[in-house]
DNA sequence: CGAGTTGCGTACTGAAAGGTACGCAAATGA
DNA sequence: TCATTTGCGTACCTTTCAGTACGCAACTCG
């Protein structure tokens, strides 16, 4: 999981990954089986010990653009837990996906753009959001933000400048 | 460019290219050098067949929402000439490029950037733009929220969810 | 015509990818 | 104690990668 996050999955070879672990490579296939279960085992573990905790953070009762300054905050911070960026925005970008992964990319991005779309209804709830702007179109905006981002925070750009333009971006929900 | 342009460049061999081609490989050696002269050049070519007239079809007196809009518009065009995405955005994500692709992604990537900064320098004097927003945090905005478009584009997202949220995004600049 | 150059493709190289055959050693069970 | 199973790693397979050695044919020029 480690490796595939911060250097993404097709800069990392099975046998890297095996030399790395210490680690057979027949002993990797009994305990994975190929490269496909290997990078779905390595998202799954990442959905739970990096996403669950985000998402479980997540207080549906504070105003939303304070939920967003948060967790753009917390992506840019350059002294969180674990490499800059995110795992599954790599792999959103990332092709030649085995079709395991490919699956599990997308219910994870259907499961985030889903917790910002309730986000935002309990938004709209209290009259922080304008009830014109569809919640739909509003989620995908925070999400390709989110994940650009991750993305940019992933190439080594400026937390500083990636962060105020998060927040200029996100201003539309004041 | 074509083959880079659809596929990415992690996704197409020499090999790949020279076959599609009908080029011999010491015929693509002696022609561009190599793969990353090759890339470079591929950049160069798409940077002038296709960045420049984006450029230069900017008229810097239209309003900037609609100079957005317009843009937006054509990288969500599904008819638009060649494939969707951007060679440019693309290569800003793959990882293992040659120092020749990094370096030319890079000046690139920083001519777009001071060509939204121009634009919004000239929207702030039209009082079109908030004077309180700093010219590069807002032209930051704008390149991510292009790229991240034209990277969803190539990746098969919707493109009228694409547009709105785009839409979205830009109505800061209001 | 004939020697030398040029253009160009076949067929190779070594490295690294994903994946596996197979044999060795330790544990198991009667 | 000895046959059998189990766990596990060495050493291999095929394919594909980027890159190149080398020879054949065509053209040039005296």
């Amino acid at each position: 999981m480690d490796a595939y996050w911060r250097e993404g999955p097709n800069a990392v070879s099975l046998n890297e990954i095996c030399r790395r672990a210490g680690v057979s490579k027949p002993g990797l296939y009994r305990a994975f089986g190929g490269e496909d279960k290997l990078l779905d085992a390595a998202l799954e573990h990442y959905a739970d010990v990096v996403l669950a905790p985000y998402f479980a953070a997540v207080d549906p009762d504070t105003p939303l653009c304070d939920t967003l300054e948060a967790i753009v905050a917390s992506f840019t911070d350059a002294d969180r837990a674990g490499p800059p960026g995110c795992l599954l925005a790599r792999l959103q970008q990332a092709d030649g996906l085995g079709p395991l992964a490919t699956g599990r990319v997308e219910g994870l991005r259907q499961q985030a753009r889903d917790s910002y779309a309730t986000l935002i209804e309990l938004a709209k709830a209290r009259c922080e959001v304008a009830e014109e702007i569809p919640t739909e179109v509003a989620a995908a905006m925070v999400d390709i933000e989110c994940n650009a981002v991750l993305l940019r925070m992933a190439a080594g750009e400026d937390p500083q400048l990636l962060r105020a333009q998060a927040r200029l971006a996100f201003s539309i929900f004041h």
